[in-house]
DNA sequence: TCGATTCTGTAGCACTGGCTACATTATGCA
DNA sequence: TGCATAATGTAGCCAGTGCTACAGAATCGA
C-alpha cells in the first residue's frame, strides 16, 4: 500500500511482484507446451518426432530445437537417445494433451466471434498461453451458449 | 508446399518461417508496449516517470528497468538524461496510446464474457500482445451488440 | 553545509533462445 | 561395401531480461 496511491490499469492491486517476477519461467513454459504440443502431433501424424521436422515447422535451426528439447528432458517432458527420435514422458503427454485441447477451445472461440479461421488459428497460438481457467471456462460457456441448443 | 503435408493445429499454412522466426523481436516489442503505456500513466498520475517507482510496479530490480529503457532509447520510444526522469518521444506516446486503447478493450471484452474483473486485467496483459487487428474488431463487435442497442 | 539516504547507473553473472561453423553418426544408394 | 548425404550434436557468438554488488549523483534534513 505504499507506492499503490495511484492505480493505473497496470498493477491489478493484488498482483505486484509475483506476477511479473514468472515473466521468464512463464515464457520457457510456453515454449515448452508448443514442444510437447509438436511432439505429439509429430508422433501420431509422422509415427516419430525428429528434430530435423521440428526446426522446419518451427523456422528455427536444428540447433534451437536440440538445445529446447534437451532443456525439456532435464525438466523431465521428453526422453531422447543421441540421433534417434524424441519421445515423450508421461508428464509430457499429460502437458500435450492439455496444451492442445486449450489451443482448440480458444481457436473454435475466436472463430464464434467470427474471426476467420487463419487468423484464430494465428491468434490462438500467442493467446492460449495467457488464457487463466477463468477465462477459459468463459469461453467454454460463450460456445456453448451460441453452439449448443 | 513442401514439409506441410501433414498440416496439424500448429503452422497455420501461410505463415511459416516468418511467424515464429518474430518470437523474439515480438517478445522486445510486448515489453515496449507495457514499459511506454507504463511511462504515459506515470506521467499522467506522478507528474513523472521515474525508474524506481517503474521497478516496484514492474517487480523488478531497477537495474532491469535502466537496461530496458537504454534498449528504448536506442529504439526511439524514450528520452533520458543521467539522473533524470524519462519521457516518450512522440512515436512513444503514439504507442503508448494504442497499447492502452488495446488493452481497454481487452479488459472490456473479457468482464463481458463474466471474467472477473481481477483476472479480466491479469490476463489482458498477457493477451492483449496477441490480438491481431482482426481479433480486435471482433471483440468490439460483440462488446457494441451486448453494450450498445 | 554536510552527511545519510535514496535514486540512478555500471559491471558482471545466469538463463533462454536465436544464429553459424564444424564434428559426428546414420542412412541410403551406387 | 563404401561413400555421399542427411540428420544430429557441440562450440561459441549475440541479444534480451532477470539478478547482486558496487559506484556515483541527487536530495533532504539536522
Amino acid at each position: 500500500m505504499d507506492q499503490l496511491a495511484a492505480k493505473p490499469s497496470h498493477t491489478p492491486a493484488p498482483t505486484l511482484k509475483e506476477n511479473l517476477r514468472k515473466t521468464r519461467e512463464e515464457h520457457a513454459r510456453e515454449t515448452a507446451q508448443d514442444y510437447v504440443e509438436m511432439i505429439a502431433e509429430l508422433i501420431a501424424s509422422q509415427g516419430e518426432a525428429r528434430v530435423i521436422d521440428m526446426a522446419r515447422r518451427l523456422g528455427v535451426t536444428h540447433v534451437t530445437v536440440i538445445r529446447t528439447i534437451q532443456r525439456l528432458q532435464r525438466e523431465g517432458l521428453v526422453t531422447t537417445q543421441p540421433y534417434r527420435s524424441i519421445f515423450l514422458t508421461a508428464e509430457g503427454r499429460r502437458l500435450a494433451k492439455e496444451s492442445r485441447h486449450r489451443h482448440e477451445v480458444v481457436v473454435a472461440f475466436l472463430e464464434s466471434l467470427g474471426v476467420s479461421a487463419a487468423v484464430s488459428q494465428s491468434d490462438a497460438e500467442g493467446i492460449e498461453h495467457h488464457v487463466s481457467r477463468e477465462t477459459l471456462a468463459a469461453f467454454v460457456r460463450h460456445l456453448e451458449k451460441k453452439g449448443g441448443a
